[in-house]
DNA sequence: CTTTTTACATACTGTACGGTATGATCGTAG
DNA sequence: CTACGATCATACCGTACAGTATGTAAAAAG
């Protein structure tokens, strides 16, 4: 069986297998042969796409992370009309579906952060400029709701959006750290009742 | 110059070194040998008091972050007789005091929980009690604070008193992974009005 | 004082793992 | 078809670091 080339595949599918271990094991806790392993390649194939470990990382968090934090909270609040329910609607998905997902390996964006930003200044930029690109995205959403009428007016949408993003990855973080299920339920359930607290109660929003 | 032996010191003080080391650079950022250089010792006298690496870490979660949790947390709660001025005290010298601290190395509970927890059952089950206990004392005074009148009563402590310290955490966190300290600032504003939400809102509180 | 145990210091070992050197095969340009 | 760069595989190297073996001085026991 001869098998075909394909390089940018080969790439996406050690960024893949790297992402999933690093997501159990972190960055340090995760072994090049392990990944490679999962990926049936050697370190030939690794070392051509990659020039070291670090930079692997690296590429994890502006392609995979930046996908992820894009598609799973970004985009669905950007669909609303309604910034504060497209939020909602994502929070919502973490009850039912990956609960235990979190409980057991919890926010690899967060774990990233917390594991390896003290301990490299390029990772440190990387998951900084991250955090700031979802950061602005929510806030812009908070002032587009704000002129929709859908948000109150009296807060500060920058700081709101910060609290926002700190809510969820402590929830995140302790979900893993305590192990228990309960625990995402009762943090989305203090998140979701800060983010009601944050609508506008004119009855009929603006246009 | 005769030094004077002392088998107790000589386990704290590399039970502080190693706390340091790690809070700074995380458990398996951080080197046996590092730890000793800043103490003076050597490695006789770390492997006679602590059998490996995991056990000092094991002992710095039951002993060092115990006791650190209860005197910044837990104890000027319970000395309050209002469990939500009580916490907002502590809140506010997060603001003033170490900022910085917080920025560039977080919460040491929540670094060695995110890094260790999936990967020692060990540190995980004593990650989980300290969280409990933790836990557990603002579910007691909260239902204290509710008998008094000075919390609202229509609240499950035990699930607010999980998203106080998810909160908690997940500032500690996002101010590391943004080494911002506005952030701090931000999140410990939304935590404030947050616990200010949970009082009574009788104007005399009962006794 | 003698003996034993405690509390360390020093020197060494084993290994896991990131990284390299080299070679083979595929795809493509000319 | 030929040549050459791209894409991998294989075998090996260097080292950081947890852990061990052994020795020694200080307390404690007797």
């Amino acid at each position: 069986m001869v098998v075909k080339r394909n390089p940018e595949q080969t790439r996406q599918s050690i960024l893949a297998a790297a992402f999933e271990e690093i997501h159990r094991n972190g960055f340090r806790g995760t072994s090049l042969e392990r990944i490679l392993a999962d990926t049936g390649l050697t370190k030939g194939a690794l070392y051509h796409h990659f020039p070291n470990k670090d930079a692997l990382g690296h590429a994890i968090i502006d392609e995979v992370l930046r996908r992820q934090i894009w598609a799973r909270w970004i985009e669905p609040m950007l669909q609303d009309e309604d910034p504060i329910r497209g939020l909602q609607g994502t929070l919502r998905e973490l009850t039912t579906d990956d609960v235990r997902l979190v409980c057991e390996r919890g926010c690899p964006l967060n774990n990233l952060a917390q594991e390896m930003s003290p301990a490299d200044p390029i990772f440190r930029e990387k998951i900084q400029a991250l955090y700031r690109l979802w950061r602005e995205k929510i806030t812009e959403a908070l002032a587009r709701g704000q002129g929709r009428g859908y948000v109150r007016e009296d807060i500060d949408c920058g700081d709101t959006a910060t609290f926002i993003i700190s809510s969820l990855e402590g929830a995140a973080g302790l979900a893993k750290g305590m192990g228990e299920p309960a625990v995402v339920a009762a943090c989305v359930g203090g998140i979701d009742r800060y983010l009601e607290s944050l609508r506008s109660h004119q009855l009929f929003p603006i246009r």
